[in-house]
RNA sequence: GCGCCUGUAGCUCAGCUGGAUAGAGCAACGGACUUCUAAUCCGUAGGUCCUUGGUUCGAAUCCAAGCAGGCGUGCCA
């Protein structure tokens, strides 16, 4: 309805163009929105007030000229009227309204997908966590919010591909199999000093005595430089193994995992430094290449080769965006944890320098998680092998519950989990607001059928029976959803969607504690069983969206 | 020191990119189950949108300064 009006104002400012009755100008985006207030009708305009300095007339006359000029062809308008210093305001027929749901039911499943996104092609990068040991809450947050906001895109007519980056080049791999054979040593006996920067989490004994099992102590007796690599690719292999059946319980699929051993492999840093180098962005102190960041508005200029000759992990981060956007990717969105703020600018200035426009990337930070227990604090801490594991949580909560409350809060403010809340079964928790409010629904048209009604398509029901004002907004909502995913899309903002559902799960309940579904009369019962079964498609596809369950009973 | 983020009801947070009288949940109080699921609903109460200026028809939203909290500020990843 919001487009039909529009697409309606946008031919009415072209008439008086033509007519003459405006001087020509560029006009700024039409919006139509609705407003809080009732008697400000159901939808309004500002654009006769946004046209006032741009035409130098008094706005209210602009509107005027506007509403005399509407030609309603399609015969939905009740009134126009203009309100306070120039708002338009709409009244729609009340008639018009329940035909808005003949789309929900034709489109079914679909309904609220678009096609935005022109097959446009989309990477999405998240988690991204090392495969030094197993995933724990702190990277919950920006799996859910990745995995999600892949959907929304997808939904929205992008070609999306979800991936996973593993940091498996870095110093701390060596550190890794270091771990794990120290504690290899150690279980055949050795007294060995386990150092304080090796990483103390029990998984590291697992992993030893897997080894153990597996070869004997035949690595014992061999030189450490030699024999280390092949504890690190073990250990490796076996924590992204983990990794990816922890991820996967929590719903989220990639649909690539990107090595950056790989590329070193295929010489993608060395190649990314020359074309860096040729466009000379680059400069050399001593042994070290700096990248002049500062050209592209970074504060300082940044290390790309350090006096060692070894290329910093920046680098190989510039040679893999490189990487992505080689691989046809138009946009590329990263998702992060808040503590990396501070590296958005150079990587902005990355991406530039390789000819890149700064929108071909966009990065969504997230920011950390709370993790509490009955309101008190967990502590936690990685480097002494403390924390609770993205598995755990799972396992306690469920998988909708955990997804759930993720995306409870816009990704850019701090989150409580509070593991006693978000497992709780009761009215503290969203989730099950909005998953009861689906399994009740299905269980209306259970009843229906139980009682002989079929369950009524749009062609089967007479809209006009459709008529409290409860649902006539409850189909103003449900018209909402598509541009509401839209939105969500454009902007990145998985949480507007639960936001959204908890709002229509409320005002079915209320609906159906005020009114009855399945009545006397056949004919009310199927238009407003009709009604009904609309909100249970959007709950399912909103949910569905979420990656979360739409239960049919509870 | 500098940079980024946050500051909205007692608590946790929305506020659709500048709109009309700022919203929801929880907590508090009072009500509704012989009816299609009470994991629900209805009602009451709750505000210096951190402060001060600026931009304009109009500011929680934009700009500047200040205050408070969080994070960052490696030739670590």
């Amino acid at each position: 309805m919001n487009k039909n009006l529009v697409d309606l104002l946008s031919k009415t400012m072209q008439t008086c163009f033509d007519k003459g009755i405006f001087e020509k100008k560029d006009v700024p985006s039409i919006e139509v929105e609705a407003p809080k207030e009732n008697s400000h009708g159901d939808y309004a305009t500002n654009i006769a007030m946004i046209l006032a300095s741009i035409l130098k007339m008094n706005p209210r006359t602009i509107a005027t000229r506007i509403i005399e000029n509407i030609e309603d062809g399609d015969n939905i308008l009740e009134k126009v009227e203009i309100a306070g210093p120039g708002f338009i305001n709409f009244f729609i027929k009340d008639t018009i309204w329940a035909t808005l749901l003949a789309e929900v039911d034709e489109k079914d499943d679909r309904y609220g997908e678009s096609e935005i996104g022109k097959g446009k092609r989309v990477q999405v990068e998240f988690v991204s966590a090392n495969p030094t040991g197993p995933l724990h809450v702190g990277h919950a947050r920006g799996a859910v919010i990745g995995d999600v906001v892949a959907n929304i895109l997808q939904a929205s007519g992008y070609s999306v591909s979800r991936e996973y980056y593993i940091n498996d080049a870095g110093n701390q791999m060596n550190n890794l199999g270091r771990s794990v054979l120290y504690r290899y040593r150690q279980l055949l006996g050795e007294e060995i000093d386990y150092p304080d920067e090796c990483y103390q989490g029990h998984y590291i004994n697992n992993l030893a005595s897997e080894i153990l099992t597996k070869d004997g102590d035949r690595h014992q007796s061999e030189v450490e430089e030699e024999v280390i690599s092949l504890f690190t690719d073990y250990a490796a292999g076996s924590i992204l193994e983990g990794i990816k059946n922890d991820l996967e319980a929590f719903g989220v699929v990639f649909d690539c995992f990107f090595s950056e051993r790989e590329l070193y492999k295929d010489d993608g840093v060395e190649t990314l430094l020359r074309e860096l180098q040729e466009k000379q962005y680059i400069y050399r102190e001593g042994n070290t290449l700096w990248f002049r960041t500062t050209d592209f508005g970074d504060e300082k200029d940044r290390v790309v080769v350090r006096d060692n000759g070894e290329p910093t992990y920046f680098a190989a981060d510039i040679a893999y965006h490189k990487n992505k956007y080689e691989r046809g990717f138009d946009t590329v969105i990263d998702v992060w944890g808040a503590d990396h703020h501070g590296y958005v600018p150079r990587m902005y200035a990355g991406i530039q320098a390789l000819g890149k426009k700064k929108e071909a990337l966009d990065v969504i930070l997230v920011q950390l998680v709370n993790l509490l227990r009955g309101g008190k604090p967990i502590a936690m801490s990685t480097r002494a092998g403390e924390f609770v594991t993205l598995r755990e949580v799972v396992d306690e909560v469920g998988k909708d519950a955990a997804r759930y409350n993720f995306l409870l809060r816009r990704s850019n403010s701090h989150l409580d989990f509070d593991l006693e809340l978000v497992k709780e079964q009761s009215n503290e928790n969203p989730v099950y607001y909005v998953q009861y409010a689906h399994a009740r629904i299905c269980s209306i048209m259970r009843t229906a059928v139980e009682r002989g009604h079929t369950i009524p398509g749009y062609h089967d029901v007479n809209p006009s029976l459709l008529s409290l004002p409860e649902e006539f907004n409850i189909i103003k909502a449900i018209d909402r959803f598509p541009e509401l995913i839209e939105g969500s899309a454009k902007a990145g903002e998985p949480h507007r969607i639960t936001f959204y559902i908890n709002d229509l799960a409320s005002a079915f309940h209320s609906y159906y504690n005020k009114n009855r579904v399945i009545s006397d009369d056949a004919e009310l019962t199927h238009a407003r069983l009709f009604l009904v079964k609309c909100i249970g498609i959007i709950l399912r596809n909103a949910l569905h969206l979420l990656g979360v369950s739409a239960p049919e009973r509870m």
